[in-house]
DNA sequence: GTTAATCTTGACGATGATGTCAAGAATGAA
DNA sequence: TTCATTCTTGACATCATCGTCAAGATTAAC
């Protein structure tokens, strides 16, 4: 072990999400990369192999980070105001930035056609995940709703967000999504 | 007027459209549509200055017949029938072919951070057109709904056909689509 | 301090895409 | 038939990106 690494890995990956999340992991290059993070381009292939290593550690901590985020947003209050929280964390992540950054995962499940396998699947990931955390706060509702519909809606609200990530990069503002998410809350769960 | 085109301008614009729809606007390239279409590379410069301009005619192509498919699914029976033919009618539009082309103007959308501000604007104006479609639609509808409200529960329905849009990239199969698609009208029009 | 392993750097060649252009072919119009 | 215009073709120059590599720098380990 001597030659020791010039840079330091955490800090690398955290600039390269921010790099993704803006440019996308199709128009992100090395460059872009090297410039951001100050480590030449050499030494991240060395370092990495990749764009798409590098795609994938930064991706893996965007998911955490999100996730957590989402699940702490939906323990909040009851179902309703779970979910409430729940769409409001999710518009200020899309919307944020200037320009907005949009969704990485909804931007990548686009990119993903010309992925690689480990790509895709990280996405899937992220939506199972996401869908999962949904189902059990939905759960907690009094209603009368079996165990099945409750997993059925909860698909249904992972694919309203994916909705709103691409509302958000047609221009949508975050006030419009904002509307959109409370009308979609009072339809779906005021009732049911 | 001498020198006469040697191709069909109205072939070549529904090729290219088939070429952007499998491969979108940004990975598509110029080789690619002059293979495609069997017409130079150098001929499609002449005849229409660059690549998105190529999009541009066959982006509308695509408007007209989507909108118009659109229209004549929300038209079929009651409100709540035209709403399940029209989800029919995108579902099978966005899974067809092998693989699966997937919505074009979704991944449009997202493409668009690097696109003109035309292309921003066919995309928006697709939505926009799909929105008032289905407001017009749901008016049929004898609840007691207001127009208001009608217009917003229009723009949570059109953001949740993006949703699938993106479901579908994701790996999500036409039958998953269509149990999404059935719950999301169940619980969204069945009530309100 | 010497050694050996690893990292860093900048340059290199390959690739694929873009847009342009000159020369030649084709054809409507006179 | 001739002319003028337009289209077609293939080659060209440019550009951006990728991935690799040899030479030098750095440092842990002995």
């Amino acid at each position: 072990m001597a030659g020791v690494r010039q840079f330091d890995e955490d800090e690398v990956v955290a600039t390269a999400l921010d790099v993704f999340w803006r440019k996308g992991l199709h128009d992100a290059t090395m460059q872009d990369l090297a410039a951001a993070t100050g480590v030449q381009r050499g030494s991240l292939y060395n370092a990495y192999g990749d764009k798409e290593a590098i795609f994938l550690r930064a991706f893996d901590r965007y998911a955490e980070q999100f996730l957590e985020a989402a699940g702490n947003a939906l323990a909040q209050g009851d179902a309703a105001s779970g979910l409430k929280s729940f769409f409001d964390m999710i518009i200020v992540n899309m919307t944020d930035g200037s320009p907005p950054r949009g969704c990485l995962t909804t931007r990548t499940a686009l990119d993903a056609a010309i992925s690689s396998t480990d790509v895709q699947q990280r996405v899937q990931g992220v939506l199972a995940r996401l869908e999962q955390l949904i189902g059990k706060a939905i759960n907690r509702a009094p209603g009368k709703r079996s165990v099945a519909d409750a997993n059925r809606l909860a698909r249904v609200i992972v694919t309203f967000t994916r909705g709103l990530a691409v509302m958000e990069r047609a221009g949508y503002s975050r006030k419009q999504l904002r509307e959109s998410a409370t009308t979609f809350i009072e339809a779906v769960v005021g009732n049911a």
